[in-house]
DNA sequence: ATGAAAGCGCTAACAC
DNA sequence: GTGTTAGCGCTTTCAT
């Protein structure tokens, strides 16, 4: 049932051993008949070759891994993560490389000493680590433990690890260009503060020195990355005299989260107060009003994330290889303005 | 930089390569002395035991596969994966195990064979197959594979492999319930039609026996199970003549798009027609009106899920092993009906 | 073109 | 208690 090993399939094609292996990878000058009976036999015996002896005898791992860096209560459901890991998945796959997938937070430390063991286990090549908040001493820990690492959606301040992002300053700058055309004067954005996290920063700076170059007023509102920070965020804005006339949330969910309390307090969106999110995740299409956004190309960055980590380990790696890569975003105006 | 072996640790700490992995595996009688020497050593080389030599010596594999069945395209921004993985991963690694993540669908039936491969090459010991839509032929192939399997949300119609599911059938009586009892007496349950998927079924027999229990009317209006497919159904739904006064869906995506449709149709939520969804994903709450439905325990349920397959690995499983285990619902009234 | 020998890093036997 | 021997299944020399 369970295992045919190499000599088993010699034995049953009546070679050695060796040239079952040499069949198995394609070695040059195997004869056709040979070839044919050894194949034969795999398939009479249904053998697959055992992962854990070629990795080890190869010293060469085909496994990259995955790690999803944030507060666990906070991005569990992130739904951000389901397209990014497929196509992770698909684009390793394709490639020939498995994925596993790994927890990291600051709550969690061990996460990090159980990737380092596995790293240095070789139970992995390389990783791809997704977050908008790593905190640049992780980068530092990562680069220092040696271990393959390309960023995603977070770039790295002393420019040492690889990363993949997308134009959050164009982003934001089209967003604000998008509300004051349709005639706000009066701009709060919601974003978390001091998290580490560029991602923030550079939504927070484009969308300042867009409000500015706009000549028109620009605030901010502190807020986590989540739906209900989005709610509590626009609940505190229309609680003072001072109200906006544009609420810009630094992503879709809190976007959503901005818009139940719109809806609560009875606001009316786009009418009273334009509304707008982030990313473009598959429900702002759902949202009563439809919530305006940036579409980030979520898809082709993981794709290019886990090509340019195995470019790395395979060692064909341009000339540019710890750069940024910043990829365009495209404003997508909805109903909420 | 990368590899001290067991051999270099002992050499550091005067001993042989054996006493330094009985020291690893906690071997009873090593001398307390002996001990702090080697751990010493271990700290000093940074040493971390391979994997793959591990794995191989031992024929024992500590990965974990979890295959995410279903249409890539449907399926891939489904947010329902990401606590169901969240929830694996933790177990699992709780329990010393990694986790590989796996795409499967009948449009890529290679996947399977890599599934099959990387099984009979020991990549991992098990797996997971979260789908409402696993077709019984494939489990019967995982059967024959001889591939330690649990079904994540939905049962094995042959009663053959365990599986993890939820109670559809009480959780559609309740919804029924529910909207009978606030008046409605014209139902319609959308949910896909021949999908092979005993999770539709069921919800599809407990939405019928509950409206017949009640003597009210019940029909069905076929629709995947995105957003897209309950939108185009609440269309039909309402371009008739004979309208409903409560559409239910078989899950909140779906929700989420008949109530998109209603809205764009002018059609006043709940007051000319009541909609329901079924999961409680994290949006049902920031839908325009937020949408009534059935929380199912997501989270609880992949946690039983890996612990079924690794109690079964580790060979202390139950005596109803390969039973359907059903986890209860509840449902959660929101604004929509 | 094919076979024999060696060894990747580890642990399970048994000997000392 | 600790060291020696053997081998998990595979690929890489090097002979033939």
């Amino acid at each position: 049932m369970s295992r045919a090993t190499l000599r088993d399939v010699a034995a049953q094609a009546g070679v050695s051993h060796q040239t079952v292996s040499n069949v198995l990878n394609d070695h040059p000058s195997i004869r056709p008949a040979t070839r044919e009976r050894v194949m034969t036999a795999i398939r009479a015996l249904d053998y697959h070759p055992n992962a854990a002896a070629k990795a080890l005898r190869e010293s060469r791992v085909t496994t990259l891994c995955c790690a999803f860096y944030g507060h666990a209560a906070d991005d569990i459901t992130d739904p951000y993560r389901n397209l990014v890991q497929s196509a992770f998945i698909a684009e390793a796959n394709a490639r020939g490389y498995a994925i596993t997938t790994a927890m990291l937070g600051e709550e969690h430390p061990e996460g990090f000493e159980a990737l380092r063991t596995a790293f240095r286990g070789r139970s992995f090549a390389g990783v791809v680590v997704a977050s908008t908040t790593l905190p640049p001493e992780r980068m530092r820990t990562l680069a220092a433990w040696g271990v393959p690492t390309v960023l995603f959606d977070r770039a790295d301040p002393e420019g040492e690890l690889p990363s993949v992002t997308a134009d959050y300053v164009g982003g934001m700058a089209q967003l604000v260009t998008h509300h004051v055309a349709r005639g706000r004067r009066d701009l709060a954005l919601v974003v978390p503060g001091d998290d580490f996290g560029t991602s923030a920063v550079l939504r927070r700076e484009g969308f300042l020195a867009a409000a500015h170059a706009h000549g028109v007023r620009a605030r901010l509102e502190e807020g986590a990355w989540t739906a209900e920070a989005g709610e509590l965020a626009f609940r505190r804005l229309w609680g003072g005299e001072d109200r906006p006339d544009a609420v810009l949330c630094g992503n879709d969910r809190m976007g959503a989260g901005a818009l139940l309390a719109a809806r609560t307090l009875g606001v009316s969106v786009p009418v009273e107060v334009a509304v707008s999110g982030f990313d473009d995740f598959e429900f702002a299409r759902y949202t009563a009003p439809s919530l305006t956004t940036v579409h980030l190309p979520h898809g082709e960055m993981a794709r290019l994330a886990v090509n340019r980590l195995l470019d790395h380990l395979e060692g064909r790696a341009p000339a540019d290889e710890s750069a940024e890569v910043r990829l365009p975003v495209t404003l997508v105006p909805r109903e909420s303005a």
